[in-house]
DNA sequence: CAAAAAGATTAATGAAAGATTAAGACGGGT
DNA sequence: ACCCGTCTTAATCTTTCATTAATCTTTTTG
């Protein structure tokens, strides 16, 4: 899974400017996904993941800053750098105060650009990888990951690998939102239509296990992902 | 941010450059130490620990590429940034290679200064306690902006993806103005006579969910915008 | 004070998301 | 090759929620 290729999102409506960037920086071994306005900025990080995007300031539509505002808001946590024609001093305040981790003013050095991408990338905090222990009190339930094990009042059920891990997310973020990308993303490395489907039905059949305890609920957040609640 | 002071270390020759910075750093809240030469930086370095270190490139006998090239030798880890007049490109170029975090051309703006300083660290400190920027006090409520919770004396609410988004702009702008066009634009990117038709609905709704407490209003100024108004 | 603009409130609508159940596909083990 | 348990796809039904609409109230301005 590591030791892969950088990913960066390009987010540039301008054709040549785009072109010439997402060519320059493809060449440079970096893996660039180039879309022209904020709308599809935000689908396509809804889609993957990615570690560091490009925004340029001024767009129609979305610009720059409205974008990074909306990934704060929707608690997209992913650096951005600006790429910006506008060196007023209060628009490159404007910009690092939205949380930007660069600033760059066109026009653009395709080298100097490369240096700074790097300079972030290598400073960055590696993201927590989800080390979670295997073994979870869930209620009055009790789970026993690594048996694949859901334990109740002596009782247990055997689970199958998808469902357990599954139920390890939800159980290692008990009462917090897992979203529908993360899971997805953690089982099956692809966040599409059809894996999205396969997690309803995952969820239907958790619930059916998890029902004997109605202080315990999967409950859903609409267009966000899944929570455990554990009442008491 | 943090509770104690981030400790800068400036090592610049020139005379009328450095008071100033140092006096203007100071004055922003850092601990400063200034030094005039890459001999007295690497005996500071040696003395005490600080957070970053601002490097003019022109210096007499140890310019500030040599100075960094010394640290990485005496395996000095403190990130550190240059300061110049020379902004010819392999110049910039050789100053990341040497691993600086950032690399600024002269004239200085102080502010912006100010700011890629604090882009800098809040990218090297690791995120204080993940819910950052999620979390709020609204009189007597909390606000859980992450898992979309809005709490109120142990029981809570589930608020919508719009509800929240709003809220947390409103929020995040306790006491103060948070005008129309911010709004749609970081709602919806558009600024048009129907979204601001439907941000009078969640304008509504929230003051609906707010009521509970009469020391929290949500105001409005008539043509301008909306203030969460905590008393108290 | 009257007209116009802006705002507030409540309700209706429809598309998208989610839930549930069932049927098909796949793959290891015998 | 044929079970059998498991995962995926399909089909259908239900719920949710942003938006639009309709109506009423407040504020501004001349």
């Amino acid at each position: 899974m590591k030791a892969n290729k950088v990913r960066l999102l390009l987010v540039e409506d301008e054709d040549s400017l785009g072109y010439l960037l997402s060519e320059y920086l493809g060449m440079k071994g970096f893996k660039v996904t180039w879309v022209k306005d904020g709308e599809e900025a935000l689908t396509e990080m809804g889609k993957s993941i990615f570690d560091l995007a490009i925004l340029d300031v001024m767009m129609p539509k979305m610009d720059g800053f409205a974008l990074a505002e909306r990934m704060r808001l929707n608690t997209v946590d992913l650096p951005f750098l600006f790429l910006t024609a506008r060196s007023l001093k209060v628009d490159v305040l404007k910009g690092f105060s939205l949380g930007a981790v660069d600033y760059l003013k066109k026009p653009i050095d395709e080298e100097e650009l490369v240096a700074r991408i790097h300079a972030i990338l290598s400073r960055l905090v590696p993201k927590d990888s989800q080390e979670s222990g295997t073994y979870f009190k869930i209620g009055q339930y009790e789970f026993d990951g690594k048996n694949q094990k859901l334990i109740f009042k002596g009782d247990f059920r055997t689970l199958t690998t998808r469902e357990t891990e599954l139920l390890k997310i939800l159980a290692s973020n008990e009462n917090n939102l897992c979203t529908h990308k993360d899971i997805l993303l953690q089982l099956w490395g692809v966040n599409d239509y059809f894996n999205r489907k396969s997690l309803n039905v995952f969820i239907t059949r958790l619930r059916n296990y998890l029902k004997a305890d109605n202080n315990v609920k999967i409950e859903n957040l609409h267009g966000k992902g899944f929570i455990l609640r554990v009442k008491e």
